[in-house]
DNA sequence: GTCTATATTATGATAGAC
DNA sequence: GTCTATCATAATATAGAC
């Protein structure tokens, strides 16, 4: 199966460095960079504050090894999908990549929360992350949406804001749970074949 | 046409009072409440950090008339538009709730940046602000959903997860105007008729 | 209503012991 | 690698003059 591992899974058996990752990610993505402090990562990850800056230098580098950490982890998860579904038609190629990315969003909400509170404003940090780690994956995916476009398979549409609504449908589902549990008083996270289904109705003619 | 005011209006007619929330809300959207800090929301409105807490007593309020007013804009937009747009079949209506949501998102993309960035986790905030503006929007905007699906307007599915998608949508062609724009190129915002296509596919059976 | 000055606490980062 | 102690600065909030 080789699914990646659980972010909820025992501490014990992690090292100091990827405790204060794990704990870093979720007060980066709960309270964004200036609003997450490195003393309350250090204490929630069990350790002194100054650990943390032996670790990585500083509070940016943290980030970063934060969202390096977090988009290994959404890539493993891709390729885990890969394996058992083979995509050799466009359609199943983006019907992967549209399953992959709720999978993700699913096991990892954190991703969705990171991306939307750096993606509102220019900093430095926007620019790194779509330097490194947005520029290769949003070309892949505007290209397989504009193929499937001329294939007669995708509805007509800004390539651009079908990628972003497509991130958003899958995204919304599983970041903003708390919100949504409070409205509905539901307590389970959704199904990703509801919410796959949902982004196929936004996505694919018919 | 009784066009709300745009948020880019000059300052120099506006009461300090009211040059603080506007500045507020661009530093409560970018940076979320704990990332905030008053000494620059004053310093944007050009006033003493003293004078902010004269007129709104803490941090915590500010961001709460920071609320009331941004939500106050948005109902001023939405009557705007159904003036001018007549609704009677539930059709009519569900196409008018979507306009009106997708220009409040053009013409305040703060808003969606504000909510994003509280629904993420269970403060007291986010229950003000489900008791205060979201239960009503909530449970009319679901109520008009499941009556569309009943007459076969709308797709099947959760009406809380399309009432979400439908805001995700929306929300997200305005709220990160600043990655799009560093990951496409482009300057000039999304028409909102060519937004509201969007929502429409994801919403309408057809 | 608006300001300056200040108290108090929290922050990112450094120094140095073990 | 991990800790305690500390520095310099920035945070929210208060006091009091005008």
């Amino acid at each position: 199966m080789n699914k990646p591992q659980s972010k909820q899974r025992p501490k014990e058996d992690a090292t100091a460095r990827e405790r204060i990752i794990t704990e870093a990610r979720k007060r980066f993505a709960t309270s964004g960079f200036d609003g997450a402090s490195t003393r309350q990562i250090a204490e929630d990850a069990g350790v002194a504050q100054s650990l943390l800056l032996y670790h990585f230098g500083s509070k940016e580098v943290l980030w970063k090894a934060v969202m390096d950490d977090t988009f290994d982890f959404a890539r493993r998860v891709g390729e885990s999908a890969a394996l058992s579904h083979p995509a050799n038609t466009t359609r199943e190629k983006l019907l992967l990549s549209v399953r992959s990315f709720i999978l993700i969003c699913s096991e990892m909400p954190d991703l969705h929360r990171l991306m939307t509170i750096e993606g509102r404003s220019k900093t430095n940090r926007l620019t790194w992350l779509a330097e490194t780690h947005l520029k290769g994956l949003f070309s892949e995916s505007t290209k397989l949406i504009r193929r499937a476009q001329r294939e007669g398979i995708v509805k007509s549409g800004d390539p651009a804001l079908i990628h972003y609504g497509m991130i958003a449908i899958a995204g919304m589902a599983y970041a903003f749970a708390p919100e949504i549990s409070l409205l509905t008083g539901r307590k389970r996270k959704p199904d990703p074949d509801e919410v796959e289904t949902l982004v196929s109705s936004f996505l694919f003619v018919d």
